[in-house]
RNA sequence: GUGGGUGUGGCCUAAGGGUUAAGGCACCUGGUUGUGGCCCAGGAGAAUGUGGGUUCGAGUCCCACCAUCCACCCCA
């Protein structure tokens, strides 16, 4: 009976799994860097008010899935659950506006949002974020789609879904929800009840309603692309625009909301298949109201984030295989009490030498280390024994061709770094 | 928060209400002096999620709780 065990939600990524967190993650980083990208940590709990009022507190996130706590001072402090709004936190309070604009900034880590977890649902999870602030140049919508874009092609999947829409500004927006509710109103009897609460506090939500009855209105609801103001209006064209010229494929899907309060203008998700309910691999958008609702100055930002755990699990579905981690290509087998103390020399020596060393432990038979070499993946096993010590050599075997030679101890190091060295 | 499924060694699975809960994988040790994989032998490892109840008797039936999975909601 075990004692204890995770919280629910969590999750533990074993030795096993981390082949392709360490290959996602490095290629997101690698694919980041080189459009110009610089890392940004911030902390993972940040005043549950500048989540509360950056994210909107007619939101799910807010109202019920933050893990908030109070600490001994007093403060009412809550982890993180996005990226966005403790990034432009740190945008503005380290005066990032007075740097060449825009900053371009990534980062990487767990998030946490009390859910009820299912497949792909985390309590815990991680984030693979992008974040471009200060530019209203619709290329930084382009920039960080393409980023994302890029990272999935390089993971090597297939048959992605890019759904893309604009929810407009401030000044066209709510004019939009304005002839929205008038025409849910007309069709008030017929929706669900979910719909009709949204349409007080969260019109735009409506649009993403499941429920089979809504289906036929949604459908017909005015979309917002016909309402937008001209600059938003020019903004997503130009971004089509692009997105045409680069030859990548999207849908444009009317319904597309997303369930953060900040979003202005664009908005996109990342759609995989083969990974349950859950199939937003990547969700984003410009936000250019979020720094003032901060307190900061005006300043236009766009973002994406994509759910590493999602994005394993669907490669795991599709079959895309990771490279393996290093291992130590040599294993060291050593017997009795004199070879033991040379095999620690040499271990000690090998590994300055830049040569990845696996030592047996214990006093232990040939045959036990043999087979722990075997399974340990050793390309090499070099038996130190009574014999081999005497003469000044070392025993070399080569475990995939099963043969062996006698190498002497003083041309060991590089005899080896020819073959496996860094 | 709501609904459904499932809980037997680390993992997978067996046990028609009736002995000391069986097997496979994995793990460890051997199979002549110091040699891995295949094979063989042996070993260690579980009071069957927890607590009640029914019964002469419960892994098996009932209830509750917990956990987990899936789904709703929402999202990564």
């Amino acid at each position: 009976m075990l004692r204890f065990q995770r919280p629910t939600g969590t999750q533990d990524i074993l030795p096993e799994d981390q082949p392709y967190w360490e290959h996602v993650t490095a290629c997101a980083v690698r694919l980041a860097r080189q459009a110009g990208f610089e890392r940004i940590d911030v902390p993972i709990f940040e005043a549950t008010d500048l989540f509360a009022r950056g994210i909107g507190t007619a939101t799910d996130v807010v109202e019920k899935e933050m893990y908030t706590f109070t600490d001994k001072g007093g403060d009412s402090l809550t982890l993180r659950p996005e990226f966005t709004a403790g990034v432009v936190r740190a945008y503005i309070e380290n005066g990032m506006h007075v740097r060449p604009q825009p900053v371009k900034l990534y980062s990487v880590g767990p998030v946490f949002r009390y859910d009820r977890p299912q497949a792909g649902r985390f309590r815990q999870f991680h984030q693979f974020n992008l974040e471009i602030l200060g530019e209203q140049d619709p290329l930084a919508d382009l920039e960080v789609m393409t980023v994302i874009w890029d990272l999935y092609a390089t993971l090597g999947f297939r048959n992605l879904s890019f759904q893309l829409n604009s929810t407009g500004c401030p000044r066209c927006r709510p004019g939009y929800v304005e002839v929205l509710r008038d025409y849910y109103w007309r069709h008030r009897e017929e929706v669900c009840d979910d719909c009709r609460r949204r349409m007080e506090r969260n019109p735009l939500r409506v649009l993403d309603c499941k429920a089979e009855v809504c289906q036929p209105i949604i459908e017909a609801a005015p979309p917002i692309l016909n309402h937008l103001c001209d600059e938003c209006a020019e903004h997503f064209a130009r971004l089509r625009e692009y997105l045409d010229l680069l030859g990548r494929p999207y849908t444009l899907n009317h319904r597309l909301v997303r369930g953060l309060d900040y979003y202005t203008k664009t908005v996109f998700e990342v759609w995989a298949a083969g990974i349950g309910a859950q199939a937003a691999v990547c969700g984003g958008g410009r936000y250019d109201g979020l720094a003032e609702v901060l307190g900061g100055p005006p300043t236009p930002g766009v973002g994406v984030a994509a759910g590493i755990e999602r994005i394993i699990l669907a490669m795991k579905s599709q079959g895309i295989p990771v490279p393996p981690l290093p291992a130590p290509p040599v294993f060291l087998a050593h017997l009795g009490d004199a070879a033991r103390r040379e095999a620690v020399r040499l271990a000690d020596a090998l590994r300055q030498a830049g040569i990845g060393v696996w030592v047996a432990f214990g006093e232990r038979g040939l045959k036990s280390q043999m087979r722990e070499a075997d399974k340990r993946g050793a390309r090499f096993t070099v038996i130190l024994g009574e014999d081999e010590l005497a003469r000044g050599v070392a025993t070399v075997r080569d475990m995939a061709a099963s043969g062996q030679i006698e190498i002497p101890l003083e041309e060991l190091i590089p005899w080896l770094r020819e073959r496996v060295g860094p």
